[in-house]
DNA sequence: TAGAAATGTTTAG
DNA sequence: TAAACCTTTCTAT
């Protein structure tokens, strides 16, 4: 379920249940066997997020990891699961209250220790990231506004903006009623300002809700409970359903080698 | 049991 | 542009 949303979720959960105590950090699997030992016992200073990618801070060393299409964490209190599957990185700590926690991750693309300047090389290449303070979408315009390429493939590229993958790609266009093969240069300045400001609302409550929502906003769907599940998207994996807002079947293509959806009405142009 | 699909990125050609 | 890779889960045979 990894888009931008997830990692600052996880960041945020990671800090405050180990962050300032030391962790037991194992990996049953083996192919983070060196990683883990060199951490065991170390105290974690903090996780933080930047766009897709998240750092588990270690003194001067730092575990980097990068979810990919199917990476995930699971956690818990108590006493851990016998491991099963590949479990690539177990982390155990004693939680704030004192209680047991554990989360473990598996399927992730990425999962290393670097030091300082390789993450420095990593966050150099990302474009602003709408769920961080500060975050300066002047910056992915910039970008956009001097391309031919379309903007549904633009909204993709991390080092444009960072955090944003398929779902919220195909929402946030519908929600602005642009067409993904808009090329970018044909996007207004202003049209992006409303755009950005819509990706840090709805990205916002995608870290607080766990999951990604643009159709209702996230306290209304909260308070709507999991009966609102069946309708989070406009057209994100609709296709051939008809658009919530003028009927006609949501289309998809291929663009980038990724699943595209879009009404052809709404988003004409 | 096999195959496909999934909210992603990197590398090879 | 295509293929490789990381793993789980759901569907079809």
């Amino acid at each position: 379920m990894p888009e931008g949303h997830t990692l600052h979720r996880l960041a945020r959960q990671q800090t405050a249940l180990f962050a300032g105590r030391p962790v037991r950090v194992s990996s049953p699997q083996g192919r983070f066997a060196a990683g883990a030992e060199l951490l065991d016992g170390r105290v974690l200073d903090r996780s933080t997020a930047y766009g897709k990618h998240l750092f588990g801070a270690f003194g001067g060393d730092v575990v980097h990891v990068h979810l990919g299409l199917y990476g995930t964490f699971t956690t818990g209190t108590g006493v851990p699961p016998d491991p099963k599957g590949a479990l690539r990185m177990r982390w155990e700590g004693d939680g704030p209250d004192g209680a047991g926690v554990w989360t473990d991750l598996r399927g992730a693309t990425a999962c290393e220790v670097l030091t300082r300047p390789e993450v420095t090389a990593i966050l150099d290449r990302l474009g602003p990231d709408p769920l961080r303070r500060g975050a300066d979408g002047g910056r992915a315009y910039r970008r956009i506004a001097k391309s031919r390429t379309p903007v549904g493939a633009l909204l993709m590229d991390q080092s444009v903006l960072a955090g944003v993958g398929n779902v919220y790609r195909a929402e946030l266009l519908f929600r602005h009623r642009v067409s993904p093969f808009r090329p970018g240069h044909a996007l207004a300045e202003d049209e992006w300002a409303r755009m950005w400001a819509d990706l840090v609302v709805l990205m916002r409550a995608g870290v607080k809700l766990g999951r990604i929502v643009t159709t209702v906003p996230a306290d209304r769907e909260r308070r709507r409970g999991p009966a609102a599940l069946a309708d989070a998207h406009y057209v994100y994996r609709r296709t051939g359903l008809p658009c919530r807002v003028c009927g006609t079947e949501v289309r998809t293509e291929e663009m980038v080698g990724r699943n595209l959806y879009w009404c052809p009405v709404c988003q004409a142009v």
